[in-house]
RNA sequence: UGGGGUAUAGCCAAGUGGUAAGGCACCGGUUUUUGGUAUCGGCAUUCCCAGGUUCGAAUCCUGGUACCCCAG
């Protein structure tokens, strides 16, 4: 099918932020058309809950914007190109971030296609991330980016570093020119019944879960022992798999005689002993390091900017941006000095780089380490 | 079997006559499209047991019980 001219369609979580998506691409002019998509079809109750709800709301929302609304399940495509790695991962002692994959291999390429077979030309999501035409300073290309949501505290741009810019660039954006707190307040005058709505949080099309029991629906779990750098068993773990670096929560180790009053967090996973390794102290030398290497990376352009240089890197969501050195390896991987030590890195989640507002693009990391302590 | 010591929440632990600190763990809320982190709140009508003294006892007295240490 061909497309139409100014034929959009968006993702609609049931969300506000789709929700005023929507509203801010009509007021533009656009022929806006809803999608809801249902990728995951393993019920227990509370789930299946959850999403007949948002399916509501989307429903409820079209309706008041006078739009279509359509629904597909990708559900199988999920599983496939998403869940089965998300286990694996988790089987190889990483921890894995899924909605980074789901925007790859779903939303920015499933979608994007079903809603090309649909006609639109382009489509758009509640994103909290712009496009624009800026100058990077390593690669000194002008040329249309990906760029940080306005909202520093809702940008969410390292959940979409991974989508390629042939996707970003058939896709718009409307609440990345937005502050949360706005955009909450353009439901509110436009009546939408999102408008209060928490906002979502859990695995993406999954939801919110007690992790332990979801995981163990899927995994075995294999018990083992807690024990301290030194090697002192102070508790049992209930698998491997549900713990990851920088956690305190779930250790149940508490009031050790002879030690101090500071919370356990976890410093290490010994995967071949299946022992977890924890340390004293949320400032425990061993929570940090300053080095660390990734998997190939997945740069936003397609290519890396430059060989190397400096630029500011996240290791996980929500976290500030630190500035760093990348050097680029040749297996498309890159190594990331960080000026200052970082708490809790951790294998499975992604680096990804940005040059001032651009986001670059990132990779999963593979492993970190503290080269200070390595030379002296 | 002598001599000494300790018994307070899941754990560590303050409190020696005035009506049960704190920490860790755990549970719940907030934050958050991963996992976590962080933050806020909850968490001993009761102090090993039974008597007694006192206006009042976890704190003093008596008798038990349990554990620990040193002697054997």
């Amino acid at each position: 099918m061909t497309a139409t001219p100014g034929k959009v369609i968006v993702g609609m979580s049931g969300g506000v932020d789709s929700s005023v998506s929507a509203l801010l691409l009509l007021e533009q002019g656009y022929q806006v058309e809803g999608l809801f998509m249902k990728n995951w079809d393993e019920d227990d109750g509370t789930e299946y809950c959850t999403a007949k709800e948002d399916l509501a709301d989307a429903e409820a929302v079209c309706q008041k914007l006078g739009i279509p609304l359509h629904t597909a399940n990708f559900a199988a495509e999920y599983w496939d190109n998403v869940f089965e790695h998300f286990l694996a991962e988790y089987q190889a002692g990483r921890t894995p971030n899924p909605d980074i994959l789901c925007n790859r291999e779903i939303k920015f390429k499933v979608f994007l296609e079903y809603a090309e077979m649909l006609g639109a030309e382009k489509i758009a999501t509640g994103h909290y991330v712009r496009e624009g035409q800026v100058r990077g300073h390593l690669d000194g290309d002008d040329r249309p980016r990906l760029l940080k949501g306005l909202d520093p505290n809702k940008d969410q741009s390292y959940f979409l570093h991974a989508v390629p810019e042939a996707a970003i660039s058939r896709t718009l954006f409307p609440v990345g020119e937005l502050e949360k707190p706005e955009v909450r307040a353009i439901a509110e005058r436009h009546d939408l019944i999102t408008a209060r709505k928490k906002d979502s949080t859990g695995i993406c099309f999954i939801g919110e879960r007690r992790f332990r029991d979801f995981l163990q629906q899927y995994l075995p779990a294999q018990p083992g022992v807690i024990e301290t750098p030194e090697g002192d068993v102070i508790g049992e773990h209930m698998g491997l798999m549900y713990y990851t670096l920088g956690q305190r929560q779930g250790l149940g180790i508490g009031g050790l005689a002879n030690h101090p009053d500071a919370p356990w967090y976890v410093a290490a996973k010994d995967l071949e002993r299946n022992v977890l390794i924890a340390v004293q102290g949320k400032h425990h030398r061993l929570l940090y390091t300053d080095t660390l290497a990734t998997e190939p990376m997945e740069w936003v352009a397609g290519v890396a900017p430059a060989t190397k240089g400096r630029l500011t890197a996240k290791t996980r969501y929500r976290q500030a941006d630190v500035p760093c050195t990348f050097q680029s390896q040749e297996d498309g991987s890159v190594v990331v000095a960080f000026d200052d030590p970082q708490r809790a890195v951790t294998p499975g989640q992604s680096l990804v780089l940005y040059d001032g507002e651009i986001c670059l693009g990132g990779g999963v990391i593979r492993d970190a380490w503290n080269a200070a302590e390595v030379a002296s």
